[in-house]
DNA sequence: CGGCCTCCTTGACCTATGTCAAGTGTCGCG
DNA sequence: CGCGACACTTGACATAGGTCAAGGAGGCCG
């Protein structure tokens, strides 16, 4: 637990509104620990006595289909913490989980986890605070489709893969790029389309592996920036 | 408090994973009133003791900008909770609300509703789950933009305005058009279109005047039906 | 009553993205 | 080595919705 996991905790919408003693406080209980990719976290069905919050890596959520295929219900990134409903509820894991990309993993206990909201229910009103506050943000997003184009959010996706420097990296798709793009909202083909694009900003992909030449311009270009082709400044 | 207003309450995501005992219990210490359209609820700046939950009508949520002009930052409508989150947090409300339409509310006093909290946080805990579990969903949402046409978001809108009755019916806008359509998230144009394109459905509109011929095709047309001139069945 | 102003509607056009279809490349298997 | 399965890419096209621009209908005020 480094000060750079600490950063990502305060992302989390659960933890968000926690002053520093108390987030200290709540991580007493915790581990953190990296997973191998491949490895399952919990299997539908078990006792949901646990969450996670992913502090690097990939998640992903599934189910099994009658006919034996999975569904993936869900993917999990950096930042996104994930079975906390099911734990909060108390019953059993509806899904099961599986380490898709080598992962971080911060894992939370239920009992002592509720246990120090019994304690002390400041915490819980704390919680309820920034979530509620998350989730009407949300709602205005959908409501008002204000969202970023799918190049966007594609560009915005492979940053999310980079290690967070600056300057040139290389980095290695963790998925299909079809289910990549279904996480992303998109078909396969806009998908496509997106990557083809951000070539212009110096993106180059060869089957699973992705160089960028300058993730600053990236970045600049998810918070809103355009296209080099693109002549309107906006 | 009937019964129509439990159902409604029952939506609420906050209240939305209570049982019929905890949700009686924290249901004594609130209180249900009629508001006039026009009536002030609170201000920017007023301690944020309380919270409501519409359970009719429609509440805006609003700011003054130095200019004087009122920026719209909300419009809540049934079954959404609005100014929780402040009243967490416990500072001041960031904003004014102002009754728009004719409202009946549920207004949750902080004190005693936090009194109830700390004494059972079970109650919190079955909060905090509800919520987590609604903000996945509008997660998923988001980034999956499989949000239904703007045509359908109007639809719905009327339907919402409706009063939950079959066979023909006559509403009335609450608002400009154009914050009609912004709440919806698009142009005034596009408002404009998807009302000409519902005309097939036997929605007439005159300035602010609407009527419905027939509110079941319209709820089915929002639950994914296609219109009447819309050849693929799909 | 007339003029202006604001809101609403409508048309023309453009872009983004979904859909359909075809082509290309890789990989595994016989 | 060749074949087929599959994923990926690319092109052509349709549609939804944004943008720009023009026009119309009411309402307010002089």
């Amino acid at each position: 637990m480094d000060r750079q996991d600490l950063e990502i905790l305060r992302r989390v919408p659960l933890f968000a509104g926690l002053d520093e003693s108390r987030l200290g406080d709540l991580l007493r209980d915790v581990s953190v620990r990296d997973h191998p990719k491949g490895q399952l976290l919990f299997q539908q069905g078990d006792t949901a006595d646990r969450f996670y919050v992913v502090l690097g890596g990939w998640v992903k959520i599934f189910r099994l289909t009658p006919d034996g295929d999975e569904a993936v219900m869900a993917l999990f990134a950096r930042g996104e913490s994930f079975a906390e409903a099911a734990m909060f509820m108390g019953g059993q894991f509806p899904a099961s989980a599986e380490v898709v990309e080598q992962a971080r993993l911060l894992r939370v206990e239920s009992r002592p986890f509720k246990n120090r909201l019994h304690a002390e229910p400041e915490i819980a009103v704390a919680m309820l605070a920034s979530v509620s506050l998350r989730m009407h943000y949300l709602v205005g997003q959908i409501e008002q489709l204000q969202v970023r184009s799918g190049t966007q959010r594609v560009a915005d996706f492979l940053l999310k893969l980079c290690s967070a420097e600056d300057g040139p990296t290389e980095i290695a798709l963790p998925y299909d790029k079809s289910l990549i793009a279904s996480r992303l909202g998109m078909k396969p083909e806009s998908f496509s389309r997106a990557l083809a694009r951000l070539r212009d900003l110096g993106v180059r992909t060869e089957r699973s592996h992705v160089s960028i030449s300058d993730t600053a311009a990236l970045a600049e270009y998810c918070a809103g920036g355009s296209l080099p082709s693109d002549s309107r400044s906006s």
